[in-house]
DNA sequence: CGCGGTGTTGAGACCTGTCAAGACGTGTGG
DNA sequence: CCACACGTCTTGACAGGTCTCAACACCGCG
């Protein structure tokens, strides 16, 4: 199950069988959760990270309004909180999008992990910067990017994203969110979500139904995204 | 010169003498920058990290309508590109927004440090996980707060991370960016920066003048903002 | 003294939000 | 099996926030 995020690890870097074994046994149990919980709260104290072996999570802020603003979504591979291992506290909520089944990694045993394997410290401290980048990517779709050109870089992002770890069927992928909850990555409205969407089916660019998504033409919703994977550090790098 | 760098670390954790003088020993050499420099391009690759010893950095990203977006300002103390230790490629620019005096920390010796205190690294670590928890701050102000809120948010954030390593003079301190600049931190334009900022003074809340901010309303502004400096991650810990 | 960058102001356009209502689909209880 | 409730999607009319364009004031500096 952990075989997703070994596939997202050794696209950027090689991982011995060693450390492999050494990954998994840090691993300490497997949870399922059903869609739309809280599986961690801003400011509560963790000792944990967990690791998405399957399914959609997102961090989340609440504002005062009621409103809410995604800052990252996470796909099937993705440690979810690793920056919780040296924050101990995270300043977001993570929520499940969809049903997921979740690997909890005790801190004391990655603790244990990285003096044993240092090379695997510095590969998770690279992962969690390039989580960093994809927050800085948002920032700049937030910042100066149409919502149409927004819309059309998440999904060419998560289409990058989901190929990695083989969840996607050629152009296309299982999108579980809402309009609502899609304007909550966005920073729109689901009333504008939908009309955003209309645009890019009409432009022959995306198809949404039924939870799922297709990309039509690829090359299109790059153009309309000025969408640039560089951010993603997809190379291989020999250690 | 180093002092700021290490005030701003030990405001959260314990450092010795001798990890003290390690860091210094990692530093190779000083550079002084004028404004307005391009220090570190997109997608170069670097072997070092540089640490702002004075003055001001931007992290920042162009787009091909000639648009810029900031991504993160860094202030004396701040390591601005502690991440291309691990990216190695940063995906965004490291620009100067005013005259700044630079340490160099080539990566080797970095490594080095790291090896023999594997303290420092979890400390560093955590520091550029501190980063992305300002980026995600600045996602939920661009997606979901008024310019207004934005542009107060960002003067309380400012006035906590200076106070930190001693620039403020009570609720004052140098601010060098053009209204052109601080509409890229916040996603505006500088004619609308300009009547935001009115507003701001209208309301009693901040002066902005000769290159100096000085917050009149710190209640205030943080009631206009929804401030809360918990994703700065200020609590001390001991290891 | 003139020039370029910066700050300021006004008028109008446009993008996105707000509010409200209805359509559709799915699950649940009677 | 039907009725209903609820969440989601869709649409329309209108409001409001921010942008665009343009002009001018101000100021430091060569």
């Amino acid at each position: 199950m952990i075989e997703a995020h070994l596939k997202k690890l050794r696209k950027r870097v090689n991982i011995s069988r060693e450390e492999e074994e050494a990954i998994r046994g840090a691993m300490s149990e497997v949870r399922e959760v059903r869609a739309d919980r809280t599986i961690i709260r801003r400011g509560e104290e963790l000792n944990t990270s967990l690791m998405l072996l399957s399914g959609w999570l997102a961090r989340t802020r609440d504002l005062a309004t009621g409103q809410r603003q995604v800052s990252e979504l996470h796909v099937t591979g993705d440690f979810a909180d690793l920056h919780a291992f040296t924050l101990k506290r995270l300043d977001h909520n993570v929520i499940t999008m969809s049903p997921c089944t979740i690997a909890v990694f005790p801190h004391e045993r990655l603790v244990h992990l990285f003096e044993r394997f240092p090379h695997l410290a510095r590969i998770y401290w690279f992962i969690t910067n390039v989580d960093a980048a994809i927050h800085r990517e948002w920032t700049v779709s937030l910042g100066r990017r149409s919502a149409l050109s927004r819309m059309a870089h998440l999904f060419a992002e998560l289409l990058v994203r989901l190929e990695i770890v083989g969840e996607t069927d050629g152009n296309s992928f299982e999108f579980p969110l809402t309009q609502q909850e899609l304007g909550e990555c966005l920073g729109l409205t689901s009333v504008h979500v939908n009309r955003t969407l209309q645009e890019l089916r009409r432009r022959n660019l995306i198809e949404l139904e039924n939870r799922r998504a297709t990309i039509l033409d690829l090359e299109g919703l790059h153009d309309v995204a000025e969408f640039d994977p560089f951010y993603l550090y997809l190379e291989h790098r020999d250690r």
